[in-house]
RNA sequence: GUAGAUGUAGCUCAGUUGGUUAGAGCACUAGAUUGUGGUUCUAGGGGUCGUGGGUUCGAGCCCCAUCAUUUACCCCA
């Protein structure tokens, strides 16, 4: 068999140890954070039922859905028609009944109908898991990623949002950054100003071209309502309010303005006073809490507030986003539940950790002690005191006889591993081991119970 | 789906208007040093120049196709 050149598919990685340990060290932290504010941790199965995610994320993202092919003889299950018209989407539903999920929120949904009457509400619960979409990889945009979602079902309280930014503040802060913006928006305030211009049934497209402000300018926003259906006369009354500025409270104050005529727009107004209320009555570490009209996000489910996070020391996209969604395990028959939540884009935040080095050194988890020794006998002499030193604690191996010292001592520096204890003939004999410290280069002959003392 | 860029050693990359045997650093192996690494020195292994075709006396270099990677757009974390 040809040897095939090794790869891995597109959008997918590796994660070596050194990345391992900075990944964890970064999930650590923000669900040390979620657990703090009471949520609790769950998983669900890496794939769903095909039909239970389709229709969730409009149509481009059911484009993005990885599906997984039916086992067995699946073709001779297949939609015959749609094979000979050669029709892929009318085909997937009879060769693919299962797909990898596309996010953790859906899921979740999912399971809260299932285990509804296990549950107390309101439920907080976290879950941090890789989610796959079948997109163009790109600059921190991978097709196998992870979330870190924390969702409240069951609870309309605003107290909510306020501690998804004090949730957003600490972890954040924790891991470093000095310099990020809390976007927040309702999506009720969007409804009110689809509103006052009178088309609220263009709500999806208005949001989709305004959420573009900052990357093509006002003149491409005009371009693309103009193109979507909006008049002249319609621009010319969105446009302020889109480049509405000032203090939160001030732009709060001036829609509450335009949006007089609205009722659900100044509900939107109010939702937002309410969370800015909780929110002044904390400290918040480091993050600037910015009310941003333009912030639509692209998931239609979204019913309330909306937020998005980006860090203002480097160029990327959010690094976290969130909302309220007051209705979505109704698609699966459980009417009446609201829910709100928020999600951390960890493989972002490592990108940001690593451009800005804000990954402690102290991070390393490697090899304390290394045994070396240089035969069967060293190797037997060891085996007790490699018990020794684990009974303590402390991370160690011993290096498997019959390899040159000078390898050894390549493989302890190589992992980093700060000592190294080597056995011969002469330790055997006196019961001194000779323990080395590897950055300087010293040793000395200590006892096993002086090695311990040194190395706790 | 649309558009651009890039494919040369395990990795990061040089390679001049097209010219004879395609290079460097890192990594790896061995030795200097048979019980001492990280520094130093010496030697060595490693390449279908993405693939296929074309132009040419001659192609890593030019042309066409194709595949892969990547960046941007749509969309999104």
């Amino acid at each position: 068999m040809a040897a095939i050149k090794p790869s891995v598919p597109k959008g997918t990685r590796d994660f070596s140890p050194v990345e391992m340990t900075r990944r964890n060290y970064i999930f650590e932290t923000i669900k040390s954070v979620f657990r703090k504010y009471g949520y609790q941790q769950i998983e669900t199965p890496s794939m769903e039922n095909l039909s239970t995610l389709t229709g969730k994320y409009g149509d481009e993202g059911d484009k993005l859905i990885f599906k997984i092919l039916n086992s067995g003889d699946f073709l001779s299950k297949a939609d015959s028609a749609a094979l000979d018209a050669r029709n892929s989407n009318q085909l997937t539903s009879s060769i693919s009944e299962k797909a990898l999920r596309y996010d953790l929120t859906v899921p979740f949904a999912r399971y809260v109908v299932m285990h509804q009457n296990e549950i107390t509400f309101p439920f907080k619960r976290f879950q941090v898991q890789p989610v796959w979409r079948a997109d163009r990889p790109q600059k921190g945009r991978y097709r196998e990623f992870y979330q870190c979602d924390a969702d409240v079902v069951g609870s309309d309280s605003l107290l909510n949002e306020a501690e998804f930014i004090l949730i957003y503040d600490e972890a954040l802060s924790t891991l470093g950054l000095k310099d990020f913006t809390i976007k927040i928006n309702n999506r009720k305030i969007l409804s009110g100003i689809a509103e006052i211009i009178g088309k609220p049934e263009l709500i999806v497209d208005m949001t989709v071209a305004i959420d573009k402000l900052d990357k093509i300018g006002m003149d491409g926003v005009v371009n693309e309502l103009l193109s979507k259906g909006f008049t002249q006369e319609d621009v010319d009354k969105l446009e302020p309010i889109i480049l509405l500025e000032g203090s939160n409270y001030e732009k709060l104050n001036k829609l509450r303005y335009i949006l007089s005529a609205s009722t659900i727009g100044l509900k939107g107004c109010e939702e937002l006073e309410t969370i800015f209320e909780y929110v002044n009555r904390c400290k918040l570490q480091r993050a600037t809490v910015d009310l941003d009209i333009t912030l639509a996000r692209g998931l239609n489910y979204y019913t309330g507030a909306i937020f998005e996070v980006k860090t203002n020391e480097t160029f990327m996209g959010s690094i976290g986003g969130g909302g309220r969604y007051d209705d979505l395990t109704g698609m699966f028959g459980l009417k009446g539940l609201t829910g709100a939540g928020i999600s951390f884009g960890a493989d972002r935040i490592y990108d940001v950790l690593q451009e800005l080095n804000l990954f402690p050194d102290s991070v390393a988890q490697t090899t304390r002690v290394l045994i070396c020794c240089f035969d069967k006998a060293g190797e037997e002499y060891a085996l007790p005191l490699l018990q020794q030193l684990r009974a303590e604690n402390i991370n160690t191996e011993l290096y498997p006889a019959g390899t040159k010292i000078k390898k050894q001592f390549d493989y302890a520096n190589n992992k980093g591993v700060p000592y190294v204890i080597v056995i011969g003939s002469d330790e055997i004999e006196s019961g001194l081991l000779t323990f080395k410290y590897m950055e300087s280069g010293t040793q000395e002959k200590l006892t096993i119970n002086q090695v311990l003392t040194k190395v706790k």
